[in-house]
DNA sequence: ATTAGCACTCAACGACATAGAGTGCTAACA
DNA sequence: TGTTAGCACTCTATGTCGTTGAGTGCTAAT
């Protein structure tokens, strides 16, 4: 038994269908809404043959039919219409990307916001991973007699910053030429790549300021690591979480309950976007997905780089019958627009 | 018609049974359980008067009877027992406390979470206010040619920092100088009392950098009040949103939704935390807050403080049927050692 | 003043009937 | 041979009704 034209189409109108009302659908109503020229007996049958190839379920005996996750698939794949996001949405997104971005994390929390106002579904954005980004610059500033504040720029402009102790002071003066020391060394280093056998290579290279350097290099280089190389480094903003409360899907309690404690558990969230890391768009579609409490939603995420590097994701979760035409354009102009402000922003 | 000994027995005998079974309380249940020595009867009729004086409520007629908002103010203030938290949880407390404190914004978090899983209730942390804080250092470093980063340490070492352009280049040296100058000039500024006039004064004041100095006073001035003013600027974090599932109030999807639903709106949260800023310890029951989401909700809030000044909040939401004495030394344990460790941190 | 007794109230629950949407099958039809 | 009308059947959703039981409020006795 093949997919022949028909079957196609009536796949395509049950799917057309669900996602508007969310409602099992009847031959009667295929046959009746999109016109096949067809009865609802002869859609009956065709109903039935798409049940046994796995497209379609029955949620009860008499109830009318649902698309599978396999539908979605070929649905999304093949049948849905390409469509465009409106001049209006267009401008939105424009708009609120154009302002308060001193800072990338600004920039992101706008994004996740305006994803889940346009999408009317649950935005999910993470920032920039520094793990894989070059060192640019460092900067020590004293802080008081015992502290001093390392200020760390990466090759893609991510700022962070952390706190040391010393025990000795050091002026502002000694810090500055050891931050242009620091700078001059490890500028271009992976910070992944930083080890203690290369510090101590560094450090025989510099005489001029051997007590200063050995203060610094015992605190700055495990500092640099530890602020860079944990996980929660990631920062993930979240926008439009009791949108789901909107779908009936999630009148059951239960099902809304675990939908919005999978969403607080912040690392499962970040390694399910970042799984397809290097992969510009990814629909995950239902059980695709391999975190249980989700597998009753797609996933739409879309990469956002600097300077031809992925640094970031940005992404919609909801019930997998969701818009995907709509949600998977507003998603790519919106990945697309802030592409191009990072770069506009950090090298012009 | 006075509160007599006997009836704020069976008000407290009611708040505890409440508390515990969250089912409405019948007089059977006061007078065998707590043994007052007086038959359910008397209790009917001391109930019946409780409930004239406003502090008792029937859900409908024939139901026990629950305390009202007025009930739990009285239960706070006065028939509370005072408990103090246990010795397992002391050192809990103390051990998350002591670990990744490099950032404040780490603290805060990781309060954040301890703070729900202790009381299993919602927890809301505010991270401090930088707009009040004077200014303690000013550092500019470059990026590129024609970016610089602005870092801004203030009094109480929270560190923030922003980015601007500039038009021509200066090097690392000219803008280590100025900066130097910046920190000179600005030291002890409240961050809100910098204006333009002052800015001015400053310039004048200043002769030896004039060209890096015009430049740099064009933009660093009002990226340092944009970036700081801004309400945005306190973080928020919180943890256990989806605790509220556990609360058989809370199994009303409607409930549920207007609870998590006000907890996303990041401003009106962040605004009622700050209501009664300046006292340590707030306990907000029911409708006394001035939020209607949450007016079934009570509210248990404290402050952290640096150097004696108020720079955060800490605090708990949970049903008014909480368990205020539990929470409130949790509450009251943490934000002791909260400021212990911040004042330790940052003076040490 | 307290209490036993009793009629009354009302939500919660389960049993049962009904409606209605949809299916699958059969037989007739083009 | 594919299509369709007709019909019996299935199953959820909805509504009704009676029962149960916890709890109240009143009255009369202690």
């Amino acid at each position: 038994m093949e997919l022949d034209e028909r079957k196609l189409k009536i796949l395509q109108a049950v799917i057309n269908s669900y996602i508007t009302t969310v409602e099992p659908v009847g031959s009667r109503t295929v046959s009746k809404k999109y016109d096949l020229g067809v009865s609802s007996a002869t859609v009956r049958n065709e109903m039935s043959d798409l049940e046994e190839l796995g497209y379609l379920i029955k949620p009860y005996t008499s109830a009318g039919r649902i698309p599978s996750d396999k539908a979605y698939r070929l649905y999304v794949d093949c049948l849905m219409p390409k469509t465009d996001i409106s001049g209006k949405e267009k401008t939105e997104i424009k708009k609120v990307l154009r302002k308060e971005m001193n800072q990338i994390d600004n920039i992101v929390q706008n994004v996740a916001k305006i994803l889940s106002q346009l999408t009317s579904y649950t935005s999910l954005v993470i920032t920039p991973q520094i793990k894989q980004s070059r060192l640019k610059h460092i900067q020590l500033v004293p802080i008081n007699e015992s502290k001093v504040l390392v200020v760390i720029v990466t090759e893609s402009n991510i700022v962070k910053n952390a706190t040391f102790r010393i025990d000795n002071e050091l002026s502002s003066e000694q810090l500055h030429k050891v931050s242009n020391l620091l700078t001059e060394k490890f500028k271009g280093y992976k910070i992944s790549d930083i080890n203690m056998q290369l510090v101590q290579n560094l450090v025989n290279e510099m005489y001029e300021f051997k007590d200063a350097i050995n203060i610094v290099m015992k605190n700055v280089v495990p500092i640099i690591k530890q602020s860079v190389e944990k996980e929660s480094e990631i920062n993930l903003y979240s926008h439009g979480m009791t949108n789901i409360f909107d779908f009936p899907e999630y009148n059951d309690i239960e099902k809304a309950r675990n939908f919005l404690e999978f969403l607080g558990d912040r690392d499962s969230v970040v390694d399910m976007l970042l799984r397809n890391e290097n992969q510009d768009m990814v629909i995950t579609i239902g059980n695709e997905n391999l975190y249980k409490p989700v597998q009753d939603c797609s996933l739409i995420t879309a990469t956002y780089k600097l300077n031809g590097k992925m640094i970031g994701k940005i992404g919609v979760i909801g019930p997998t019958r969701m818009d995907y035409s709509k949600v998977i354009s507003i998603v790519k102009s919106i990945s697309t627009n802030v592409n191009e402000i990072l770069n506009k922003y950090y090298f012009e």
